[in-house]
RNA sequence: CGAGGCGUAGCUCAGUUUGGUAGAGUGCUUGGUUUGGGACCAAGAUGCCGCAGGUUCGAGUCCUGUCGCCUCGACCA
C-alpha cells in the first residue's frame, strides 16, 4: 500500500532493524537530540514533558507513602566514596572525576555522583542520633553521571535523570518492608500509568547492587524480545551504617545500627515505553504520561466554520482536564495524521465540513488504529473515557499478551538454545540450583543471563537447568539492555 | 574495551577510485493554488567538506595525526 511505502521512508521498520527503528523514533518524535559530548543528550521539550508527567505521578506516590524530597550535592570526595568497599568497587570504574577548581589542582579529587548512597550516609551520620529520629524517608530527583562506554538515548547515557529514594530505619524488618513497598509502587506505576507489564523479582547475588544485601527489580520485555530492567529497590541491611558510622540510641539506651534502603527509576522508563508500545508508524504513548493526550485536526480548515468548530471542541476537551491541542498549521491533513502518529498522541480527533453537517466528529485511537464517529454532544466524554479506561487497559492487555507469547519454559540447556533459535529472544523460565557457577555456565552456553528470581514462582521441574542438582528457584533468563 | 560503519547545507546523502569553479533530494523563506492519510507550481536563502599538520601551482578528494558520533559484542539503570 502507498501508505506503508511512505511510512517506510519515514522510519526504519522494527522488523528490519530494531536498533535503528528505536533511534529513528527518538529523533523523529523529537524526544532527544545528540550533542557534542558522547552519551550526553538534549532531552527536548516533547521528551522532557513525558519525564515531567512520570515525575508528577511518581512523586505523588512517594509523598503518599510518606517520603520527603531533598537535594544532595553532585560532588563526592574520593575518600567518602571509598568508605564502603563493595560500593566503591562497583562504581569506581565508571565515575567521572573533577580534578581542578579553576586553575588550581584540588587536594582531593571529587567524583560526579554516580549514585548518592555515600552522601546520604554522611548526612544520616550527622542527623540520626536517637530512635526518635527514625525513620528518615528521603527521595531526590536529580541527574547522575556514569561514564559508560557505549551509549544509547534513554537506555544508557552518561548523564541521566532519575529519582533515588534513600531511607533509614530502626529495624531490619522495617527496611525490608520499605524495599518491597517501593518495588510495588514501581510495578503499579508501570502497569497503571505506562501500561507496561513487569515481572517483580529478586536479583541473584552476582547481579546485586554494589553494597546491597539484596536487590529487587522489575523487569520488562521489549518488542524485540530483550529484557529491560525498569527499576530497582535495594535492601542494605546495616552494612552502610557500619561503614559510615551511623548509630542511634534505642529505647533501652543502647547504641545500635540502623538499616537502610535505596530505590530508583530513571529516564530509561521512556525508552521502555518506546520499545513496549511503539510500532512502525512511530511512538505510542500511554495517556497518563502523554504530553498531548488528544490532537484536533481540522479538515479543509479554510472553509467557513471549520476552525470555529474545532476551537469549540478544543475548549470542551480542555474543560474536562484533557491535555489537548489543535493543529491549524498549513500542513495537509495527511501530513498531520502521520506527524501525530509519529509522536504517539493517544487520540486524534478529525473535524471537517462533512462532520459538522452531520453533527459528529471522528475519533481515532493511536494504539490500535481504530476510528469511531461520535456525536458532538458527547464526544468529549467519550474521549475522556477512552483516555482514562479503554486505551490504557487495551495497551496493557496488548503488551501483556506479547510478554506471555514470548515467555518460554525450558528444562534443559538444549531447550534454551533451541527456543532462542526457533522463537528468538524472550523471557526464558528455567529452574536454578542457586550456584553462581551454574548461572555463569547458562550465560556462557546459551547467551542468556539471569534477569531475576520472580516472586511468582512455578515448579517447572525439581532439577537445575544446568547441573541437574536439586533446584532452589525458578529464574527468568534473557538478553538484557 | 574489542569489531564494524560514518563525519560534505537544518536532515538524508552523492562527489574521494583518477586532486582542477561545492552538488542532489528533502526541509526552510516568500507568493499562489490546495486540504477526509506525509499536496502542487513558481521564486529565493543556506557550506571553516569534523579538527590540526603535511604533500602539491592547486586538497572535500592523497598522507600523518587527532576528535567525535552510530551500530554490534563484553559491562552497567
Amino acid at each position: 500500500m502507498a501508505k506503508d511505502k511512505k511510512m517506510v521512508t519515514a522510519i526504519t521498520s522494527m522488523d528490519e532493524d530494531f536498533a535503528q527503528w528505536y533511534t529513528d523514533i527518538c529523533k523523529k518524535a523529537e524526544l532527544v537530540e545528540y550533542t557534542s559530548v558522547k552519551g550526553c543528550m538534549v532531552i527536548r521539550p516533547y521528551g522532557y514533558a513525558i519525564w515531567e508527567n512520570i515525575q508528577h505521578i511518581l512523586d505523588s506516590m512517594f509523598k503518599a507513602t510518606g517520603h520527603e524530597n531533598v537535594c544532595m550535592p553532585m560532588f563526592i570526595p574520593e575518600s567518602l566514596l571509598q568508605k564502603e568497599k563493595d560500593h566503591v568497587e562497583g562504581f569506581a570504574p565508571e565515575v567521572a572525576w573533577v580534578t581542578h577548581g579553576g586553575n588550581e589542582k584540588l587536594e582531593e579529587r571529587l567524583c560526579v555522583r554516580p549514585t548518592s548512597e555515600t552522601l546520604f550516609c554522611e548526612h544520616y551520620a550527622n542527623i540520626v542520633h536517637s530512635y526518635r529520629d527514625l525513620p528518615k524517608l528521603y527521595n531526590q530527583w536529580v541527574s547522575v553521571v556514569r561514564w559508560e562506554k557505549t551509549t544509547r538515548p534513554f537506555l544508557r547515557s552518561r548523564e541521566f535523570l532519575w529519582q533515588e529514594g534513600h531511607t533509614i530505619h530502626a529495624t531490619a524488618q522495617e527496611a525490608i518492608e520499605e524495599t518491597e513497598r517501593m518495588l510495588n509502587v514501581y510495578a503499579q506505576f508501570c502497569e497503571e500509568s505506562l501500561a507496561m507489564p513487569v515481572v517483580k523479582g529478586k536479583k541473584t547475588d552476582s547481579d546485586k547492587f554494589a553494597g546491597a544485601v539484596s536487590t529487587y527489580a522489575i523487569e520488562a520485555l521489549m518488542h524485540d524480545g530483550k529484557a529491560l530492567q525498569a527499576g530497582t529497590s535495594h535492601y542494605f541491611g546495616d552494612g552502610f551504617a557500619k561503614a559510615f558510622g551511623i548509630e542511634y540510641t534505642d529505647k533501652d539506651n543502647k547504641r545500635v545500627l540502623p538499616h537502610q534502603t535505596s530505590w530508583g527509576v530513571t529516564t530509561r522508563l521512556i525508552g521502555a515505553v518506546i520499545m513496549t508500545h511503539g510500532d512502525n508508524n512511530g511512538l505510542v504513548l500511554p495517556p497518563a504520561v502523554a504530553p498531548v493526550q488528544a490532537v484536533i485536526i481540522p479538515i479543509a480548515q479554510h472553509k467557513e466554520g471549520v476552525l470555529d468548530k474545532a476551537a469549540e471542541l478544543l475548549e470542551k476537551l480542555k474543560s474536562l482536564g484533557i491535555r489537548v491541542k489543535m493543529d491549524d498549521s498549513e500542513n495537509s491533513p495527511g501530513w498531520k495524521f502521520s506527524e501525530y502518529e509519529m509522536k504517539g498522541v493517544p487520540v486524534r480527533i478529525e473535524i471537517g465540513p462533512k462532520d459538522i453537517e452531520a453533527g459528529q466528529c471522528v475519533i481515532a485511537c493511536r494504539y490500535n488504529g481504530e476510528k469511531i464517529t461520535a456525536s458532538l454532544d458527547d464526544f468529549a466524554e467519550k474521549v475522556k473515557d477512552l483516555l482514562d479506561n479503554d486505551i490504557p487497559k487495551g495497551m496493557l492487555a496488548k503488551a501483556l499478551e506479547n510478554q506471555h507469547r514470548r515467555t518460554y519454559a525450558c528444562t534443559t540447556l538444549d531447550e534454551i538454545t533451541k527456543s532462542l533459535e526457533e522463537n528468538g529472544d524472550g523471557f526464558i523460565k528455567a529452574m536454578w540450583c542457586g550456584e553462581e557457577a551454574c548461572e555463569d555456565a547458562v550465560k556462557e552456553k546459551t547467551g542468556v543471563g539471569s534477569r531475576c528470581i520472580p516472586f511468582d514462582q512455578e515448579q517447572l521441574s525439581d532439577k537445575c537447568v544446568c547441573c541437574g542438582k536439586p533446584a532452589k528457584h525458578m529464574v527468568i533468563w534473557g538478553k538484557a539492555y
